[in-house]
DNA sequence: AACCGCTCT
DNA sequence: TTGGGAGAGCGGTTA
């Protein structure tokens, strides 16, 4: 058994690199998506690099129909189309495979798994050979014996597993390998349409073969189950045994055994090498052919790699140098803070808590750089063999990582930290929120490779007196903070009493500018950018869940691991985006406006919003008596009770049952849609629809508001503390989470009554909002110069009014109520990026007058259409559509063939900018009121944000300045080609305030 | 976990 | 013929 074969499932392994990679793609220049194809590369090199196989082949499925589609023709029949990324990966990771010498194993009328199992149980049988089946696929567990196993590669923080016999009867609860069979018969399979039998998951199947063995024991020992059950196994007896079919892996498939064409063999390199090049793969190169490769000239010729961007020909345009301007060209920003990013000198603010070493000697070591501090020597280690396996194979790291837990070392790295342009660091808690969490360490970074880690003790005084060591840096404003989500160690150092100063560089969200779509978690950013993969923090306390354990419970050693990595990578991190900010001149966008608002969102977030508790409940109380009235009618009306919140039982009441409308539309995944619009229609037909509808919206608001909401009111101060997120949104806008208060009702009477509760702090307070007035059409107009929009909007003429004038060609005078109702639906139409179906839905007229209007709309308003056009050709040309502060969305699928995608793409190549540039006049505002009230030590408080509006606790004797200053900052923020205008309101709630 | 439906701007 | 204005978060059901 001298011999090692590893048999990969290829389409396996390709559609999990394409969803682990779903939400950050990796594009070659050419716009080529080349996730799946990097993802497979990485495991077949990991299995080469690591486990060293003697012998090797890649099996793929056929398109041809398989035997199992002859047993069940619905076989994998609602898989969703390929992905158009999978599909063009294959013939690249074909021809990679290829060049590598490794046989393709494919066979019509099989599957991967089919041939996977044949050859490994061939291999078994010749004595000579270890197998390992790779995949990701659980199925294969039947397969596995002493000789073949199963190798689940890497996945997202989980390290490579191999799985023989006992982990697979470990992990089914079962007795013999083939049991496997049985129990995904059982279970059947979402993914591959295989049925199962109904009402049986995983614990279930899991239960029943324990008992009975096999699905055949099952059936004929069905009269020892018990009701839905035992009907489900007689009643579907046959589905079952033909899941199981399915199930099987077939070992006999004519494919002969051949060690010697499965043996590694060396690389075709020139071929290798072109490939690389062609997907710009270079670190992946490298690690295949040695880093300092260079092909033969001739191989080069065969796949001509794409001319790097700087050495493109003259005359030939260099896409990313063909940057579009924004709408009326990127100009600076139009406020500054002070400090110019190039002329300051970083002032050296002394510690007060001081050194305990003699500066002039330890001054004098930091300088010698690359030598460590001589204080640092002392305490701790750790040894790079102690990382899992898995990331050794990706990145051989030397690392230096300390514990700091005396207090002349405390002293020591403060002092150290004083001397610094800028260090990183990071908060180890005990929870997520930071309103609930304590301190458990802190660790800190401030050269590459290098951290240390500061451990807090439970006892509060002794956690403040730490914490107090580090205040003077913390505070000092000439010391640039890195770090990651830098407003979670914000608020939790404000609870320790320590006001976080100076610049900051948040890695999240520098991110998050230059890639707003993708995931800006650390770890995925580690491995993106730094080819790194971190220690989860999963591996140290577990899986949510109630087993799960807090930082504390943690052994000290792998703490310190874990937390000084995490300040390390981020510094890295730090590094590698400063750059890229540079690149895309996103630098000013970063430096003034979402570094500086993450202070102004910690703050609003720790002020909260007083909610009136008692007026929630009497309100819950009501909704509870109408809610059970409309059940009841309901119930009466349709003959039987069901539960009306779901809409699978609702449709078939309806539709079946009462037979409402006869072409009742479907939902993509074939249940009747009951949504809104369709009851809406249905009111005049059924009185049941109103019903439905008034029942639908009093469960809503009782369920997610009114109910909902006083569970989250925070018992120290009362108040709720939502909590922000500055990197979620594609287009730059903020959003609200636990609980979401951008989304508080506000529509309907019974939704009035829940914005009624959000009051003021006290007696003293009035709740006031201020709120841009038609922000989007505004800039709309501002960016197309639309003389119309502009005439409106510059001399306070109603824009749906002015709209409907000029497209139904009356004048202001005789503009009907109707018309402005269709003009403000074709003005909202307008900033999504319109349809003639969409605006036709909307109106409920037909979609040739909707088309009619959508054209006498762009003759009038040829400017708009001007504009529109020619963001959409910007966007085509550079891939991108930007804000007016130089914000980017990218839009991968502009030039798409596929109608759908592209047609996408458009809309959001026109509402991007607008949306966006919204967000970036908000957000200025924040910062600049933020800035005044603090210079003014106002005791009012802002505190929320909704996409255009500002709501403040405003103390009565402020309120005439504060309404003053926020609607001039507001309507100066960015100055724009058009007159802004803003609406203030105070009141004792938030609705008054409107 | 995915889907549906509904709340907001 | 299908699917067709944007951006979010949350609660419930179903599998």
């Amino acid at each position: 058994m001298n011999r090692k074969l590893f048999l990969l499932d290829a389409m396996a392994l390709i559609y999990r690199a394409h969803f682990a990679f779903n939400k950050s793609p990796r594009i070659t220049t050419r716009g080529l998506n080349t996730s799946c194809i990097f993802g497979f590369m990485n495991s077949l090199l990991e299995v080469l690099t690591k486990e060293k196989p003697t012998h090797i082949g890649v099996a793929f499925d056929t398109s041809k129909k398989t035997f199992r589609h002859e047993q069940f023709e619905q076989y994998k029949a609602n898989r969703q189309s390929q992905p158009e990324d999978i599909t063009v990966a294959i013939p690249y990771i074909k021809q990679i495979v290829e060049a590598m010498n490794i046989p393709l194993l494919w066979l019509d009328g099989y599957e991967a798994d089919d041939i996977i199992g044949t050859l490994s149980q061939k291999a078994c049988a010749t004595g000579e050979f270890e197998t390992y089946m790779m995949t990701p696929d659980k199925d294969y567990g039947q397969l596995v014996n002493d000789c073949v196993f199963i190798y689940k590669p890497a996945f997202m923080g989980k390290p490579a597993e191999k799985l023989g016999v006992t982990e697979i009867l470990d992990r089914w609860q079962i007795e013999r390998v083939d049991q496997v069979i049985d129990i995904l018969g059982l279970m059947g399979d979402a993914v591959d349409n295989i049925p199962g039998i109904p009402g049986i998951g995983e614990k279930t199947a899991q239960k029943l073969i324990a008992e009975f063995g096999t699905i055949e024991n099952l059936i004929a020992g069905a009269d020892k189950l018990k009701g839905k059950q035992k009907e489900n196994v007689v009643n579907f007896a046959q589905q079952g045994l033909l899941s199981k079919q399915l199930a099987t892996i077939h070992l006999d498939v004519p494919i002969p055994f051949d060690p010697e064409a499965l043996q590694l063999k060396e690389y075709d390199k020139p071929r290798l090498s072109a490939l690389m090049d062609e997907l710009e793969f270079r670190q992946l190169k490298g690690r295949l052919l040695g880093a300092d490769y260079e092909a033969a000239p001739a191989a080069k010729a065969a796949t001509p790699a794409k001319p790097s961007a700087k050495a493109a020909p003259a005359g030939q345009m260099d896409l990313f140098a063909q940057v579009a301007p924004t709408p009326s060209g990127t100009q600076d920003l139009p406020f500054d803070f002070g400090d110019s990013d190039t002329t300051d000198q970083p002032v050296r603010v002394p510690v007060a808590s001081g050194a305990s070493a003699t500066p002039d000697q330890v001054v004098t070591e930091v300088a010698n750089e690359g030598e460590q501090p001589a204080f640092l020597d002392v305490p701790y280690e750790t040894e790079t063999p102690e990382l899992s396996d898995s990331r050794q194979t990706i990145h051989t790291v030397r690392h230096d990582y300390r514990l700091v837990d005396t207090p002349e070392l405390r002293q020591d790295l403060a002092y150290y930290l004083s001397l610094q342009e800028s260090f990183c660091f990071d908060s180890e808690t005990t929870s997520v929120d930071p309103v609930e969490a304590d301190l458990v360490g802190l660790s800190f970074a401030y050269r590459k490779g290098e951290a240390f880690y500061v451990p807090v003790p439970a006892d509060k005084d002794e956690a403040q007196a730490i914490v107090d060591v580090f205040k003077g840096v913390f505070e000092n404003p000439a010391i640039r903070k890195i770090g990651q989500n830098l407003k979670y160690d914000i608020l939790m150092l404000k609870k320790y009493g320590v006001e976080v100063q100076g610049k900051l560089f948040d890695t999240m969200l520098a991110h998050y500018l230059i890639e707003p779509e993708q995931r800006h978690n650390m770890d995925i950013m580690a491995m993106t950018y730094l080819n790194y993969q971190p220690v989860s923090i999963e591996e140290l306390i577990g899986k949510k869940g109630p087993k799960q354990l807090t930082m504390r419970d943690v052994e000290m050693q792998k703490v310190v691991e874990y937390a000084a990595e995490d300040a390390d990578i981020t510094l890295q991190l730090k590094e590698t985006f400063a750059p890229l900010l540079e690149k895309d001149s996103l630098n000013k966008l970063f430096e003034q406006v979402e570094m500086p608002l993450v202070n102004v969102l910690a703050d609003i977030e720790l002020e909260g919003v007083r909610v009136d508790q008692k007026a929630l409940a009497d309100l819950s109380a009501t909704l509870d008596v109408d809610i059970r009235q409309v059940q009841q009618e309901i119930y009466t009306i349709a003959g039987s009770e069901f539960n009306i919140g779901s809409p699978k039982q609702l449709g078939e009441i309806l539709f079946e049952r009462l037979k409402l409308d006869k072409n009742a539309k479907k939902t993509r995944t074939g249940q009747y849609a009951t949504g809104e619009e369709i009851l809406s229609k249905l009111e005049e037909e059924h009185e049941i629809a109103r019903k439905i509808l008034d029942y639908r919206e009093l469960v809503k608001l009782k369920n997610t508001y009114v109910d909902a909401l006083p569970l989250l009111i925070s018992k120290r101060d009362g108040r709720i503390h939502t909590s922000f997120n500055q990197a979620v949104a594609a287009t730059g806008r903020l959003s609200s989470t636990n609980p979401n208060l951008q989304n508080i009702p506000i529509r309907t009477p019974r939704g009035k009554e829940i914005r009624k509760a959000f009051v003021p702090r006290s007696d003293e307070f009035v709740i006031m909002s201020a709120d841009y007035s038609q922000i989007e059409l505004r800039i709309m107009a501002a960016f197309s110069g639309d003389p119309t929009m502009l005439d409106a909007f510059n001399n306070g003429i109603d824009i749906h009014t002015s709209t409907a004038s000029k497209v139904f060609g009356v004048p202001i005078a005789e503009v009907t109520g109707d018309m402005r109702r269709k003009a403000k639906t074709i003005n909202f139409g307008i900033i999504y990026g319109i349809s003639a179906f969409g605006l036709s839905q909307r109106l409920k007229i037909p979609r040739k007058e909707a088309a009619r209007i959508i054209d006498d709309y762009f003759a009038q308003f040829a400017a708009v259409k001007g504009y529109m056009d020619e963001t959409i050709e910007k966007a085509r040309n550079c891939g991108y559509a930007e804000t007016i502060l130089g914000r980017r969305r990218y839009l991968r699928d502009i030039n798409s063939r596929n109608q759908t995608d592209r047609q996408f793409a458009e809309r959001n190549a026109i509402n991007a900018p607008i949306q966006g540039s919204a967000a970036d006049m908000l957000k200025i505002a924040m910062i600049q009121i933020h800035d005044f009230m603090q210079a003014n030590h106002l005791k009012s408080k802002m505190i929320l944000t909704v996409h255009d509006e500002l709501v403040f606790d405003a103390h009565r004797s402020e309120l005439d300045m504060l309404r003053e200053n926020v609607d001039h900052i507001m309507r100066n923020a960015i100055p724009m080609a058009v007159k802004m205008e803003t609406g203030i309101g105070t009141g004792d709630n938030w609705l008054e305030a409107h």
